[in-house]
RNA sequence: GGCGAUAUAGCCAAGUGGUAAGGCACGAGUCUGCAAAACUCUGAUCCCCGGUUCGAAUCCGGGUGUCGCCUCCA
């Protein structure tokens, strides 16, 4: 398997510390507020590659966190008069709960800053014993940058550039520009912790270089986040962890992707960001995944409004199609001496899967070749004949095995294809000022013309139903309907 | 200014040395009373210049454009 390691900018082969152990940390969420679509990428990123690599057959043991004090946080809990721990504690189950209904695999140890102080502490005491740390009178504690003569080599950076590049600092008893604080003093009327160097509460980056030691270990096997948290946040944990342990913090570097939306990159000010809650308002879980899917995971991507509904047509256009197997699969059920049809497609779904996924977590691949496999199903199906429906049968029910044995790892084709269409039918039709028995009684009354051979009026009906967004689709057994809007 | 990405058909997007996946849109066809769905067919020499090589979208050098980071951010 392949991996890109963002520590030397290349795609490397996969060694785990230990044979078919992974070790997976990846920074989550800042909990202040609801999380957004770039944070679900994140989540279904790393999710993926825990999936795969299970499906692999390594036991993975994957930690995911969640900052819980912060100066955003607790800026947010004093307007709302709560108390910061019991603010993000309740924006912490408002994520898990959008998690849980974007169904994303879940960590298997999921921390938060606040439950590991006396462990941050004891962290933050052993550096300035070694001299890599110093309190300030004022009781702040600070990296002393200096001291780790590795630092920027994450980030491609030089410590003297980013001095001349930093803004003048105001913080008092900071030794040098680039240090960063490790321990923040309380202000008046701030969440605190009792601490050697008095009240107050961890900066951001020890939180994580703690929870992993804790949790994972001195070295970890992958270490992934957003890109933006490259730099400095990755690099802090590099230098705090390494001047602890001495030890490499991390093997892989795995960095995901930043999203646009519209062009625009997201952000509050702009008023673009897409919560996860809103896009699931809008749009099928499977849908939202396809969307992150369909681009390499350490890409930036662009989300126009346009690729959900392009997303949203091609499920629709697979699962319309599995059903469409499902009843040929029904009608011609028998025993084809274990028979299937010799196509290469069909025979290399898994084998297919398993060499784009390999290759660096290729999911924009997998899901292309998506399309090929649907495609050959159709034809397949189209031109089955008396002779060999049973083996076609048998062919599509291997394939269809096949195809959700290892997209469930893309997180898809999970649901029930007759609850997704229907589910998708009655999405659009509530758009469309126009209900089920309105369409069916116009298409009894079709049929009506149709067998008095009244093109004309068959014509005017059909006409008019397009108008109004509903495809009318005449086949041997009657006409079925459909949105027009899931087909353009 | 520094660091790092990226530049592939009208659009989205795979592809890291051997003569360009997939999708959207467009057009033609099969099917159909006509349609629709499904299927079939149709399009690019890969930002520019130079180099390495028998051979480069793919490697190296230079240039240009776009974006990100350098302050909190998945």
């Amino acid at each position: 398997m392949k991996i890109t390691n963002s520590m030397t900018g290349k795609k490397e082969e996969f060694a785990p510390i230990n044979k078919d152990e992974v070790k997976m940390y990846a920074c989550g969420v800042t909990v202040y507020d609801l999380s957004h679509i770039g944070h679900a990428r994140q989540a279904i990123v790393y999710a993926m590659m825990t999936d795969y690599f299970r499906y692999k057959g390594y036991k993975v043991t994957y930690v995911r966190n969640y900052t819980d004090v912060d100066d955003k946080i607790i800026k947010r809990a004093n307007e709302l008069g709560k108390n910061a721990i019991e603010f993000s504690g309740e924006q912490i189950l408002e994520t898990e709960k959008d998690m849980k209904d974007l169904h994303v695999t879940d960590a298997d140890i999921k921390t938060k800053a606040s439950e590991y102080i006396p462990q941050i502490i004891k962290f933050v005491e052993i550096l300035i014993e070694k001299g890599d740390a110093y309190a300030t009178e004022k009781g702040d504690v600070y990296y002393s940058v200096k001291t780790f003569k590795e630092y920027g080599k994450l980030s491609h950076r030089k410590v003297d550039e980013l001095r001349n590049g930093v803004r003048i600092e105001v913080e008092e008893g900071k030794k040098d520009p680039v240090d960063f604080a490790l321990w923040k003093s309380a202000k008046p009327g701030e969440i605190y912790w009792e601490s050697p160097w008095g009240k107050g509460r961890p900066g951001w980056h020890i939180e994580c270089s703690a929870m992993i030691l804790n949790t994972l270990g001195e070295t970890i096997d992958i270490h992934g986040g957003g890109r933006d948290l490259l730099f400095p946040h990755h690099e802090n944990e590099i230098a705090q962890s390494e001047a602890l342990t001495g030890k490499k913090l991390a093997n892989y570097w795995s960095h995901c992707g930043l999203i646009k939306i519209n062009g625009e990159k997201m952000s509050k000010s702009l008023g673009n960001s897409l919560s996860i809650r809103d896009a699931l308002k809008m749009y099928n879980y499977e849908v939202i995944k396809y969307v992150l899917l369909s681009k390499h995971y350490a890409t930036d991507m662009d989300i126009h409004d346009s690729d959900y509904k392009i997303a949203e047509e091609h499920m629709y256009y697979f699962y319309s199609t599995i059903k469409k197997m499902n009843e040929f699969i029904m009608a011609n059920a028998g025993d084809a001496n274990g028979k299937t049809l010799d196509n290469e497609t069909l025979k290399n779904i898994v084998p297919k899967f398993i060499e784009v996924m390999d290759d660096d977590f290729n999911s924009a691949l997998a899901i292309s070749n998506l399309h090929i496999i649907f495609r050959d199903i159709n034809n397949m199906m189209k031109t089955a004949n008396k002779g060999n429906v049973l083996i076609v049968a048998n062919t599509l029910a291997k394939a269809l095995e096949d195809i959700k044995s290892v997209y469930k790892i893309l997180g898809f084709f999970e649901q029930d294809p007759d609850e997704f269409i229907s589910e998708m039918k009655e999405k659009y039709l509530s758009k469309l000022n126009i209900t089920i028995n309105e369409v069916e009684n116009e298409i009894t009354k079709r049929a009506e013309a149709k067998k008095n051979k009244d093109y004309e009026t068959a014509d005017a009906i059909r006409a008019e139903l397009d108008k109004k967004g509903i495809l009318l689709n005449d086949t041997k057994n009657g006409t079925t309907w459909d949105i027009k809007e899931l087909y353009s």
